[in-house]
DNA sequence: ATGGTGACTCGCG
DNA sequence: GCGCGAGCCACCA
């Protein structure tokens, strides 16, 4: 296409957009849903990034930055407490179950994904 | 182009 | 189950 990166970031953005209420994805699953199985970093790095508004508009208001786990299903103490402890929040408040650990069981709220005719479409669309 | 950074993961002990 | 080290990727200065 016109680009050879065609912004992993809103990419990103717009497949947690998809996770429903209730449910929950890992940074890896996120990222191997667009074809990067190891870019989970990035995919980590992209939602912290969300933190500040972009110019596609994107926001920690309109995407549900706190359905992204770790693959463990644990919420990532990596980054600030704080927003640890609102992340488990919002999540208590959608119906996920977190435990004391912040620890999700994935079994039951694991987003399963999208199939990549669903993915394809979702990233042409909007 | 190079190097540093980060809300990750996996493999070991 | 936990902590540590190494690998991987995209972004910014």
């Amino acid at each position: 296409m016109d680009t050879n990166t065609p912004g992993f970031f809103e990419q990103v953005y717009k497949v947690v957009r998809c996770i429903p209420p209730g449910k929950v994805s890992s940074y890896g699953r996120i990222a191997a849903m667009l074809g990067y199985p190891r870019a989970a970093r990035a995919v980590g790095y992209a939602l912290s990034a969300l933190r500040q508004p972009n110019q596609e508009g994107y926001t920690s208001a309109n995407v549900p930055w706190q359905r992204v786990v770790n693959s463990q299903g644990r919420i990532s103490i990596r980054h600030r407490e704080q927003t640890a402890n609102k992340q488990a929040e919002i999540l208590r408040a959608e119906g996920v179950a977190v435990d004391g650990n912040g620890r999700i069981d994935l079994a039951v709220h694991l987003w399963e994904g999208l199939h990549l005719v669903e993915l394809d479409d979702i990233l042409r669309g909007d």
